[in-house]
DNA sequence: ATTCTTCATAACCACTCTGTTATGGAGTGA
DNA sequence: TCACTCCATAACAGAGTGGTTATGAAGAAT
């Protein structure tokens, strides 16, 4: 993990890693359960999976013959934290961020 | 721009398209004030340029012979909506997001 | 022990990214 | 008009990315 942004950011930049974090973001996964409902192959997703994992995105540990793979969020707060340098770029014309991110929380606790 | 978060956070993932952001972020620069602070070519930094305005964090205009490049940070609270969803994993263990962004909002104050 | 399931890895391909140098176009000013 | 400045683009090289198929290692189960 050279440098952290370069990793996160990068991980993020593709749908499927994307779509494999929104998941994770439910359980635990394992890499068939993981590959399902993706059309592409298994190899493919462990290679995402490995991706994610140079992120810090993903942890990983076996359960029986399976090995499942767990959401690590402390890299994304990271990240929100380099972009909240830009808020007021962004405040200036629209709602601040801080309100936006209270109606996403109220969206979630309904 | 066919997937907006695709092309920001591929912009993001290179350190000196995020540091060309935050020397935007000061006011806008020619493409010759770009490249002097980076030791990089004048070419390469043309086509970072062309990478951040792809995914909208960049606008331009002529002012004379020279371009300005202008930060658009709008596709950055898309990027920071996105990343709020997972704000709960990490809210755990931590200190909130909304409080994070306060503080870091008053240290820019200051 | 053997078989089955789960997953990782290797080998390959096509494509993209980041950088370079060389060059030329477009606007400014003399 | 001519020269100069600013910048974009073309052509190239090397590394990385994302996908595939083929294969094998390792644990579980019979």
């Amino acid at each position: 993990m050279i440098d952290q942004l370069d990793a996160v950011f990068g991980a993020l930049a593709d749908p499927t890693r994307r779509a494999i974090l929104a998941r994770l973001a439910d359980g635990d996964r394992t890499v068939g359960e993981l590959t399902a409902p993706f059309e592409v192959s298994q190899p493919a997703i462990s290679r995402h999976l490995k991706v994610l994992e140079r992120a810090g995105l993903v942890s990983r540990n076996r359960r029986a013959t399976a090995r499942l793979s767990h959401l690590e969020a402390e890299p994304l707060r990271t990240a929100t934290e380099w972009l909240a340098r830009y808020q007021a770029f962004w405040d200036e014309s629209h709602e601040r961020l801080d309100a936006l991110l209270a109606s996403l929380t109220r969206q979630l606790e309904r």
